[in-house]
RNA sequence: GGGCGAUUAGCUCAGCUGGUCAGAGCAUCUCGUUUACACCGAGAGGGUCAUAGGUUCGAAUCCUAUAUCGCCCACCA
């Protein structure tokens, strides 16, 4: 009797997250009203604190992929009397939106100096929060049952007071500090890096070896006669870093260098002696077996030095520039300008002995890609090494899974290997840090002085200066599963943390899960949620990584817009198994498009044969205990085995379970069976009532089960059901099973 | 240099604690003018489960090597 259009439309999606929305059912406390209401048991809440996107784009088919693993689970959990929670958020991302907006300034001809601090702020901030209208609406696509009543920005005050809180509290008990050492500087992006945030990457360079001439005549004698050269010769692949020389180290087991640990020998070019020291760390098989040695500009090289006493000499700026006490004519040089103008002159001088063409690791700027320079300065610091012990603890101890296992054994390696995390980021988009100088930051960092904490400088005396600094983002973001909560005391924070499950993409493990971890662990003494599953990272067509640099990315929109958000969340469910890589297919979503398309098509079939006298009797005996027939028995069993897969994480079998159900049993086997069954019945009759509230009982429970995979497909059919008086409310509040 | 993981049909991959495990989807081929659906139905072909050993009554599944690929970590100048 219904007439349905022949093929499920996907148009229709945005309606159907309306309802949901509206519904408030995302809301946990509504829902367990929602629960109590309708007489089913409230079990205990369910909570999945999102990963929050980057506020400065658009979000890419992985994010919106992502949400869908969040969802299954959150729709399931939801489905079987767990008033869930997924609360949803977007994240500054400090470093990455200032040079993205940096760049758009530069289009326009301007720099963020031509704004001012403030004034850039203000701009940033209402560049991400146009992008967050954005991101929400593609996070709304693809069905996520979030919570958008709780949706946060990682500024929102709120946070930051939170954020805050944890600062103060570990400055006070000592983690964090001021200290002066080695850093990574990126000098495109102008800030401090912190280890991890850096990258290794394969580039050309070159392999310099230069002539350092021993001071004392008897000792150029002696090279002469030993090296065949007046020096020692060392080889490097940054002779611009020598004007920061301040030794030559060989090892002490070296034979060929052995007389000379002790001497002297002459910097060329600046003329500065400098001596020959013993250092085990020196490998002598690498270049000449003799190493120089540039305490400032070299992490292996600042350990040498403070071991030895060395000086630091600083030659190189935050901007990559040449600097400090260097001859006139480099001064203000880029670091590889320099160095082929030293090379030139060493040349002349013949002091350069050769250079090698050679591919090495570089240190690179995990954003832009820019070699990072490694330079002297002062930034704040947090130990995290009692922070990481209690994470191991809680793994030892098997309270945090990883899923998938190996990349626990990445996380427990992480753990133990942590050094201090450096926190200060020299930019201006983030949190300030909250710290005031008594007289000046520079002249805390020279010779020390007070420190204030607090927003505000503590007095108006004028004689404090605001710390400039901003939080590492991921300083505020690994507070998030408390944060987003209220923090400590408060309400949701009581009801709704620790939380059960964290979902994201195996990338930022160490970035963000290993830090939330430690901070959730010292701010609130729990573990911020239990397991970890990380999600396959989703390729290009051709198995290449993704990138809009190389052009083929594939835009959510086109997905949705082709195929509907069911097709490709089924897609993501069976090919972006954790630890692993899914290129996109298209073919394999247009597969799973016909099956949407075929639960369609069942349900408007048995609407079809429903004739309008029989509604009522029907509707009476679903609603009613049903005498539970095989199929229903059947049914059953594949509700509760779905359910464990999904409960286990198996989203892949989960989804390849119900599509061989609903498919092969309920369409090819029941329907043709009820069909046969009913053939030439008259309207109204026994059989047909009979066999007929049989197959829309077994629909119904179909669709619950399918719902969670794919929730829009499933909706659309549940409110043609409503709309015939067989089926109430929504789908996505109905509990599995339940009579 | 260290660690982790992978290697199963043309493609992308399932296969949990060893015994109907040789599978799914897509692709291919054959047949079907059936009134839910051609975004369909019925069926077919196709793999010595990377290689070599070993444990076992029995291994894709456990062990040991080898090869190839991928990812992560790492200060080798």
């Amino acid at each position: 009797m219904q007439e349905l259009p022949k093929a499920y439309n996907s148009d229709k999606e945005k309606e159907i997250s309306k309802l949901w929305y509206d519904s408030e059912l995302t809301n946990p406390d509504r829902m367990t009203e929602h629960l109590k209401e309708t007489g089913e048991k409230v079990k205990e809440p369910f909570t999945i604190i999102l990963p929050p996107p980057n506020a400065n784009g658009n979000l890419h088919l992985g994010h919106v992929c992502g949400y869908s693993f969040h969802d299954v689970i959150g729709r399931y959990m939801r489905m079987t009397g767990h008033p869930t929670l997924l609360l949803p958020g977007k994240d500054h991302a400090g470093i990455q939106t200032e040079t993205v907006f940096v760049k758009h300034l530069k289009e326009q001809g301007k720099s963020k100096e031509d704004l001012g601090r403030e004034k850039f702020y203000e701009e940033v901030y209402k560049f991400c929060m146009s992008n967050i209208e954005n991101a929400r609406e593609q996070e709304k696509r693809i069905g996520l049952s979030a919570d958008y009543s709780r949706e946060l920005f990682t500024l929102d005050p709120k946070l930051t007071k939170i954020v805050y809180e944890t600062f103060y509290k570990m400055f006070e008990e000592g983690l964090i500090y001021r200290d002066k050492r080695i850093i990574n500087q990126c000098p495109n992006c102008m800030t401090a890096l912190a280890d991890i945030d850096v990258e290794h990457e394969e580039r050309r360079g070159i392999f310099a070896y230069i002539i350092y001439p021993f001071v004392e005549e008897g000792d150029r004698k002696l090279a002469k006669k030993l090296l065949g050269v007046e020096g020692i010769t060392v080889a490097t692949t940054r002779p611009e870093t020598m004007l920061g020389d301040t030794a030559v180290a060989v090892n002490p087991q070296d034979e060929r260098y052995k007389v000379f640990v002790g001497k002297k020998v002459l910097l060329p070019i600046v003329e500065r002696e400098i001596p020959v020291i013993a250092d085990e760390e020196t490998d002598m098989e690498t270049g000449t077996g003799a190493v120089k040695v540039t305490p400032a500009h070299s992490p292996v090289d600042f350990e040498i030095g403070k071991k030895h006493n060395l000086e630091i000499v600083n030659v190189i700026n935050e901007e990559g520039k040449m600097v400090g006490d260097i001859p006139e004519r480099f001064k203000g040089m880029k670091t590889v300008e320099c160095s082929k103008a030293l090379c030139k002159e060493l040349d002349e001088k013949g002091l350069l002995v050769k250079i090698e063409n050679i591919k090495h690791e570089v240190a690179v700027c995990e954003r832009c890609r820019t070699p990072i320079e490694p330079i002297i300065s002062n930034q704040w610091y947090l130990d995290v090494s009692s922070l990481a012990k209690k994470a191991l603890e809680n793994i030892e101890e098997g309270k945090l899974k990883v899923f998938p296992k190996g990349q626990q054994k990445a996380l427990v390696h992480f753990f133990e290997e942590i050094q201090p995390w450096c926190i200060s980021r020299q930019l201006w988009w983030g949190q300030r840090i909250p710290v005031w100088y008594k007289g000046g930051k520079k002249k805390y960092d020279e010779e020390g002085g007070d420190i204030s904490l607090g927003e505000n400088a503590p007095d108006n005396s004028g004689e404090w200066e605001a710390e400039t600094d901003v939080f590492d983002t991921w300083f505020s973001s690994g507070q998030w599963p408390f944060s987003t909560l209220g923090g400590p005391g408060s309400k949701d924070y009581e009801k709704y943390y620790p939380t059960q499950l964290m979902i994201h993409a195996r990338d930022i493990l160490f970035w963000w899960s290993a830090r939330m971890v430690m901070m959730g662990l010292y701010r609130t003494g729990q573990l911020p949620f239990f397991d970890i599953f990380l999600t396959g990272m989703i390729l290009a067509p051709d198995g290449s990584k993704m990138s809009k640099s190389k052009g083929n990315s594939v835009e959510p929109k086109e997905i949705f817009d082709k195929y509907g958000a069911d097709s490709l969340r089924l897609w993501y469910y069976s090919d972006a198994l954790p630890g692993s890589n899914a290129p996109v297919r298209e073919e394999k979503i247009k597969g799973n498009r016909n099956f949407v398309n075929k639960i369609w098509n069942a349900s408007r079939f048995i609407l079809m044969n429903v004739q309008e006298s029989e509604l009522e009797e029907i509707s009476r005996r679903i609603e009613s205990r049903m005498e539970e027939t095989e199929r229903i028995k059947e049914t059953k069993e594949h509700v509760k085995k779905v359910g464990e897969y999904i409960e286990k994480y198996q989203f892949n079998l989960g989804a390849e379970k119900i599509r061989e159900f609903f498919w092969h049993k309920f369409c090819d086997i029941w329907i043709e069976q009820v069909k046969e069954s009913i053939e030439g019945e008259e309207i109204g009759s026994e059989r047909r009532i009979q066999y007929l509230s049989e197959l829309l009982y077994l629909l119904k429970e179909n669709l619950k089960i399918i719902h969670p995979f794919m929730p829009f497909v499933t909706e659309s059919i549940w409110q043609e059901l409503v709309r015939l008086g067989l089926a109430k409310g929504l789908l996505m509040s109905q509990q599995m099973m339940s009579r």
